[in-house]
DNA sequence: CAGATCACCTGCTTGC
DNA sequence: TGCAAGCAGGTGATCT
């Protein structure tokens, strides 16, 4: 479900509740989703007082008075603001005023404490909207890999998922399994400018509501209605007319137009 | 290091 | 109608 513009969406929902609000019991109920000892986190998150909400990549990162909490969504992950339990939900905070559940039918989502946070954190890449275009083309010089699993490597950039990464490429009219270290400048710097204006839409419009994706106050987002290849196998191009293929690019669907996007 | 394969887990859609 | 296969916004381990 979630890439940076679902995650951004939903914390900039979260943003305007969370800070100030004491979370006076917790409860976690899925041991994927909260590895290790459960009971442990929920002891060590009562009584304290949320501070900030932010986004690293992927993340959720709340700051804590003492410590950190990180919250992963994985593919079906939501934090819902004063929603009722239901079947999927695994997590529950009960603040002073209020409560936040943790929903996520896959349970490919994480929710981890501040030491686990600063290891996860130290492997993510930069921030794709604030990477600069140098840094970006030695980067992508640097690698001898295809485009497109590169762009979902969180290591070269924090963020990008299968969405934006296939709509990042049509939009700088590159082939999916172009080899990065070969991209021209002219073509490097057209993937950045492309990843930066899509992300910036996307947020704009709330992120991209596929199935079931909704901010914290339940809100979805529109920007699925503004793809241009992801989810279009067959149907034609926007631009050219020709019918979006998909393949098969490291174990993930990938979206392109075979006439608009050159290796 | 690049890439393939599998694994984690549930639910919805598609095709026979 | 039923059932199996295939698909899904993500990540990490393991093996070549």
């Amino acid at each position: 479900m979630p890439e940076l513009p679902e995650v951004e969406s939903v914390v900039r929902s979260l943003a305007p509740h969370l800070p100030g609000r004491r979370i006076v019991s917790a409860k976690f109920t899925s041991k994927h989703v909260t590895p290790g000892n459960r009971k442990q986190l929920a002891i060590r998150l009562e009584g304290r007082t949320i501070q900030s909400v932010k986004r690293r990549g992927k993340f959720i990162v709340m700051a804590l008075d003492r410590g950190t909490l990180s919250v992963h969504l994985g593919m079906t992950g939501r934090l819902l603001l004063d929603a009722p339990a239901g079947t999927h939900t695994y997590g529950v905070f009960a603040f002073d005023r209020g409560v936040m559940i943790y929903d996520d039918p896959r349970q490919f989502g994480k929710i981890e404490w501040s030491a686990d946070v600063a290891r996860r954190a130290s492997k993510l890449g930069p921030e794709p909207l604030e990477i600069g275009l140098d840094e970006f083309c030695a980067n992508l010089r640097r690698r001898k890999s295809r485009v497109k699993p590169l762009l979902l490597n969180q290591r070269f950039l924090a963020g990008v998922g299968n969405i934006y990464a296939d709509e990042s490429l049509f939009a700088a009219g590159i082939h999916p399994l172009a080899i990065s270290s070969r991209l021209s400048a002219a073509r490097a710097a057209k993937l950045h400018q492309a990843i930066r204006e899509i992300l910036a839409l996307a947020i704009e419009h709330g992120g991209s509501s596929i199935s079931d994706y909704v901010d914290a106050d339940g809100k979805q987002g529109w920007f699925q209605i503004m793809h241009h290849v992801y989810g279009r196998e067959g149907e034609p191009c926007t631009r050219c007319g020709a019918p979006v293929r998909r393949i098969v690019v490291g174990q993930r669907g990938t979206h392109f137009c075979p006439k608009c996007q050159k290796r």
